[in-house]
DNA sequence: TTTTATAGTTATCATATGATAATTATTTAG
DNA sequence: CTAAATAATTATCATATGATAACTATAAAA
């Protein structure tokens, strides 16, 4: 098995995954969000409520930065923040309704995108498909 | 097939290598190189000669722009720059021995990660690893 | 209880990035 | 040949992002 064939398989395949996830997110509306924020916004919808530190910690942001930026995604209707009943010190970050909806959205949309590049296939292909993610995620993507 | 589930998993294995992607290029050193200087090195090392104009397509950013920066990457000493003989409209970019020398020594760093995480795999696992690529690549995350 | 650590805020600065207009040089189309 | 169209440059502006210092409030440790 030559390693240096698969090196350049997987920088191929890196930069294929990067380019879809663009044309993913590309076409969905994000009027008023910048990219950081974007991040930020997927991490809360995928891990609401979290905490501000986790926040800056998930997209290696620092703690002050992640305070302004969550601040303007308030200002625009689209995160809350409760305080942490156990620890008063703790801000707890969720999305509001608004933030909600734009994420459904979102993720409508790049589901629609997948459908429209898996939607054909078989079921066994899709099997197929499903197990080389796990494989891939298990044994190089792993974090 | 549950398309949800499928979606799920879709999701999260792009986040994995994007984090995986940032692990990999982390610790490998910049010293001087902005992540869009990089982003143009790393395409210009893999495509290289290219013109402006390529490059600013690829990496979605506009000709001014990708001027500027390139400028700013020769003025560093990383990139060269040569008329095209057939048509002296045209730039091409390429890697000086300097630049050269740097991203051969971020593709190193890369293959150790890389090494670090499949090293010890048998020949067999390795190969499936090599489908799984494969598939993936062409069935969804194609360009 | 005093000290120390944690979580977050606010303010400020520097730099990176994105957008656009105006310009030059060269090539291609009519 | 003249009139587009293409490739790139330069200049300028606005905004996004990253870094840091100084501060408040709360919790945990001594």
């Amino acid at each position: 098995m030559d390693k240096q064939v698969l090196f350049l398989k997987f920088f191929d395949f890196i930069t294929s995954v990067h380019q879809t996830t663009h044309a993913f997110t590309k076409g969905a509306k994000l009027e008023d969000v910048t990219p950081v924020q974007y991040k930020m916004l997927e991490y809360v919808a995928v891990s609401q409520p979290v905490t501000l530190s986790s926040i800056g910690d998930c997209i290696h942001m620092s703690l002050p930065n992640t305070s302004r930026e969550i601040k303007k995604l308030m200002q625009k209707g689209l995160c809350e923040k409760v305080a942490d009943a156990d620890d008063r010190r703790k801000q707890l970050i969720r999305l509001s309704e608004k933030g909600q909806q734009l994420m459904n959205g979102i993720f409508g949309h790049m589901l629609s995108q997948l459908e429209g590049r898996i939607g054909t296939l078989s079921d066994e292909k899709l099997k197929e498909i499903e197990q080389a993610l796990d494989l891939l995620h298990d044994q190089v993507f792993r974090t």
